[in-house]
DNA sequence: CGCTGAATTGAGTCACATCAAGAAGCGTGG
DNA sequence: CCACGCTTCTTGATGTGACTCAATTCAGCG
């Protein structure tokens, strides 16, 4: 594993207080890879044999039922993803792809939990985590129960224009479908509700968005500090 | 507090593995409470003082934003609930409100958390809880975004039936706009769907459904274990 | 009982999905 | 470097599940 990489892991807030010998230690034991585009990492269902932590790249966690498919998180460096599985020691309950070529790196569950029962500094830093997963879900939940798809897509537009640092104009980071099925709606309701709100405040330019008019924006969004979740490029919360 | 409400909260997950020293120093800081039926017991952004734990009746999660309002989760005892905000020690992202006539032990989060540094074990099960909380989370997603209305209510009423020891008829063991908004739907719509079911399986009287073809309602629902948490009266999972 | 909030029923509307066709990217290979 | 072909994206026409509004009916409770 190159060493950059292990820098970028030891900034995630689940590492950063932790001891180098329990850093090092799970360290020597996981695996660096990376995958193609597109690529299916693991199945809904899969036990949970590794966190896995995207370094490079960008990872969609997605669900399956009866032949439908939704995309439940997209996922940006640095991020761990499926620890509540690893912990719990139980089936993933989503699947993952890979949506561009993505460098990750895989830390064996059993080593983990073993690192967790040695290391209270781990253990409380996974509760703590674990603690704001389950929050975020919840805003996620309270996203899609209380706001319409076009108030969903106006708050996300903001939220992205707000983690690429107050930027006016910003390029799509996912394909515009996996936006869709995240926000809960089909492709062509996305593209819609995008020509939607070109009267409240938003220019279009291919995979390019122009915030013309961030008041009106807001306005349709209602941003919520109890569902969104404003993040910079720098700080954090929760 | 009353002796038999302690042994309930031992009985918890929560606390299940922890010292009796740890136990009782808390149950020593914290309040039983009675409280009447549909009483706020405090609302979304309020700071998280106290974890909640419903010994007796039934309480609702729910979340507001810009009028709309909607039921994120209906609790039975002996439930904790409001975990993952004192962990965090940040504001509730739900509110909550009794159902019924409810009798609730608060902890106060600062004693939580202090216990929880000086209790390794106790730490371990909080992390324990709040992965299967994440995971109930994300169950609930895949629910709302995978089946449509008339889906989530026919696995809704399985799950029901077989909480209840897989009963073929029960009481509907909360107000029907309740679960009308749990479930993501108008209470009218709720009464049709409801209706419309009879001709997969189950047959209404008032407030008491009767499940009259198991097959039937199954395949409306489709059941998978991936979503569908099948608790029985005594086991458990996650 | 009679009052009040809950549940049902009906009619009309709307947001969003579906189906289908065309346009635009984009990676691949000649 | 261009042409091909696949995929994604867009746009249009239509369908439908679910919401809204309104009017009863029903049930619980003082």
């Amino acid at each position: 594993m190159r060493e950059e990489d292990k820098a970028g892991i030891r900034e995630l807030p689940l590492f950063r207080e932790v001891s180098s010998e329990t850093f090092q230690g799970l360290m020597a034991a996981s695996y660096s890879q990376v995958f193609p585009p597109k690529l299916d990492l693991f199945g809904q269902g899969d036990r949970a044999d590794f966190l896995h932590i995207l370094i490079e790249g960008g990872v969609a966690l997605h669900a399956q039922w009866n032949g439908r498919d939704a995309v439940m998180t997209l996922l940006r460096p640095v991020s761990s993803f499926i620890l509540a599985a690893c912990i719990r020691d139980m089936p993933y309950l989503m699947s993952a792809r890979t949506l561009e070529r993505s460098t990750i790196v895989m830390i064996p569950a059993v080593d983990l939990r073993a690192a967790i029962r040695r290391d209270g500094d781990l253990a409380a830093a996974v509760m703590f985590e674990l603690a704001g997963s389950y929050r975020s879900m919840v805003r996620q939940s309270k996203n899609l129960k209380l706001r319409t798809a076009r108030e969903r897509l106006a708050a996300w537009l903001l939220a992205q224009a707000h983690r690429q640092g107050r930027v006016n104009s910003f390029l799509l980071p996912v394909e515009k479908r996996d936006l869709a099925s995240y926000l809960g709606m089909t492709p062509e309701s996305l593209s819609r509700a995008l020509g939607g709100l070109k009267s409240d405040g938003i220019a279009l330019d291919g995979a390019r968005v122009i915030i013309t008019d961030w008041n009106r924006l807001a306005a349709v969004a209602a941003y919520d500090p109890l569902i969104d979740k404003l993040i910079d490029k720098w700080g954090e919360d929760t």
